[in-house]
DNA sequence: ATTCGTGTTTCAAA
DNA sequence: GTTTGAAACACGAA
């Protein structure tokens, strides 16, 4: 369900109530728990994200979570609550996933490097905009349609479905060319729009405090979700296809 | 009743 | 290197 900017939004959220106060934790689901045991508390030193993973870090353990699809982070009690966090001297924060599709690992704070390590996680596409030269030293080689290239973690980290859809349109890429044909001016477009992409929806998620665009609500994105509806640029009929068994939406036109 | 599809990502197997 | 399917899980819709 989270776009990498709604990560961050929970990261910054996070940050705001745990930093420098002994949190303590209530586990309510412990199917949640991939390595580690979720300790009775801990005094909380930062609160960092890598791609769509969420870093509660201690001096001794960090807690490493990812929402996957369904997951959420709310300073609300709804729906089937997983962990919650109590900080010292605040109101408490919820993980609530009704998929119960959420992971979190429990790691000493050493062993966090090496987590990411074995996992050959990517480098970050955002908030930075990254060069044509940057995306052609990651993507330039890959043979499959450039929308399913943008999905691969192990080159570029964070960027999902929804946004792998928004992007192309913004950059005026059709989804289904190879990822090694694409011009080192059509990568600059990729980088820019990916940046422009996540910044709006971060500014949008701002002004909801943690609502999460993506679920309910109308929807807010330009082509993603919108089969039939006319484009926003053209007005052409918005498409939709499948790549590597995901949906994906574009226009037929102006990309 | 059963199947399908759903925002994520990794992994194994072909 | 690519492509496909499965897996984690739950639920609403067809």
């Amino acid at each position: 369900m989270p776009e990498l900017a709604e990560v961050e939004l929970a990261r910054r959220v996070l940050r705001d109530r745990l930093v420098d106060r002994e949190v303590g934790f209530r586990l309510l689901d412990p199917r949640l728990v991939r390595a580690g045991e979720v300790p009775a508390a801990l005094t909380v030193t930062a609160v960092l994200r890598r791609a769509k993973y969420l870093l509660v870090v201690s001096q001794r353990e960090t807690l490493v979570l990812h929402l996957r699809m369904t997951g959420r982070l709310s300073g609300a009690e709804a729906g089937r609550v997983v962990l919650v966090f109590e900080p010292s001297g605040g109101p408490p924060f919820y993980l609530e996933d009704p998929r119960r599709l959420a992971e979190l690992w429990v790691l000493p704070s050493s062993e966090v490097e090496g987590f990411f390590t074995a996992r050959s996680l990517g480098d970050a596409p955002w908030p930075e905009v990254r060069p044509a030269a940057w995306w052609l030293e990651r993507l330039g080689g890959v043979r499959s349609p450039v929308k399913i290239a943008l999905l691969r973690q192990d080159r570029v980290a964070g960027l999902g479905n929804i946004a792998a859809s928004e992007v192309l349109w913004r950059a005026r890429v059709p989804p289904m060319r190879p990822a090694r044909e694409l011009s080192p001016a059509e990568w600059e477009a990729i980088g820019r729009h990916t940046v422009a992409h996540l910044d709006r929806l971060l500014d949008v998620e701002v002004g909801l405090d943690l609502t999460y665009v993506t679920r309910g609500g109308p929807n807010p994105f330009s082509v993603y979700g919108r089969a039939g509806a006319p484009c926003p640029r053209c007005g052409t009929a918005v498409a939709r296809g499948v790549h590597g068994g995901r949906s994906t939406f574009w226009c037929p036109r102006c990309q």
